[in-house]
DNA sequence: GTCCTATATAGGACTTTTCAAGTATGAGTT
DNA sequence: AACTCATACTTGAAAAGTCCTATATAGGAC
């Protein structure tokens, strides 16, 4: 139930309201968390419940009201005990590797194409990433400008990556596979 | 449902058993896509009843049946339209990067034990990736070799970033920090 | 002889995630 | 006046994924 921490992780930082955390997990968290905003809203009953967070009813004029929550004592306990608790290992799920590795049979025009798509993508999420605001002047933020900087350097070498598998196929294409 | 294109693809690469797949699913293709056991059982279920793979009984000496899984020319035609359609935005889920983001507030000692165990996560599944054999005589092993050196490529740009993570750490505890 | 590991499959019970639709408010637009 | 957009939250249903236990066979270690 990692979607949990993340969220008490955001309210830990300041409150949100709902709304909020899905606008967060749609821009300046997506690169390492997503969750849809059902999701959300059902979750936050629960930390609700529970005590982990306390919710206001915030007036808007003009705009529908805002329920801003904040963590409660108990909830900063349970998002301090989860940072400290041993990392487990990631199982990542990667749908564009995994078309990628099934391709062959389709040949080398088809895997050309999926690359192209994947460069495109990833230059748009390079973009994306290089939107969101950052600076370096508390702990905090050195650590966020860090999983941001994370993000960049991954999608440069996956850009990398990509020139070098096209070369390699073309490589294989003209009977030179190199290993 | 990307489970069941990757297991349409690896039974399109060979015929295999519920217990190969998991197998893979622990193994060789380990970096892009994970399913538990009960999952894969049930998805073959699924999948034969569908008339998508077919189902051998081969007998073994001195061990239980196999139920070896074929695909059929419906499966692989669902395979084919699944490989040629567009790619979809990939949403990242990184449980690490997501603690990292809200550990600050524990401060820099703790961040750098996150960065340690990261550090030997990241080893370790480095060191279990190159155990995965390859060649690249085929186009199949040419792309298969790609997604395995897409892993290794990012372990070490995952081990670089750490690096730079910790000196901007400490560059942030001299005092001095660095944008 | 008991224990551990590996092979091989099955199913219950549950949590997590996604998809889809719907409620409501008000600002700006055509 | 009807429409579209952004804000803000709710609910139903299904799909996907996890955890745990159970069944059965057999080799090797202790």
């Amino acid at each position: 139930m990692k979607l949990r921490y993340a969220v008490l992780g955001l309210l830990s930082l300041e409150p949100h309201s709902g709304y909020d955390l899905g606008r967060a997990f749609a821009g300046s968290v997506a690169h390492f968390w997503y969750a849809d905003q059902s999701q959300i809203y059902r979750l936050l009953d629960d930390l609700d419940a529970e005590g982990a967070i306390t919710t206001e009813v915030v007036r808007q004029n003009g705009r529908p009201d805002r329920r801003v929550h904040s963590l409660t004592e108990t909830g900063r306990h349970e998002l301090d005990d989860w940072l400290r608790s041993p990392l487990d290992v990631q199982r990542p799920k990667n749908a564009f590797l995994a078309r990628l590795f099934f391709a062959g049979s389709l040949g080398p025009d088809h895997i050309r194409r999926i690359l192209d798509e994947a460069e495109q993508l990833v230059t748009d999420s390079r973009e994306q990433l290089r939107t969101i605001e950052h600076s370096a002047t508390t702990l905090d933020e050195v650590i966020q400008n860090a999983t941001l900087q994370f993000g960049l350097s991954h999608a440069e070498t996956t850009l990398t990556w990509i020139a070098e598998t096209r070369e390699a196929v073309a490589s294989f294409e003209r009977g030179t596979p190199d290993d």
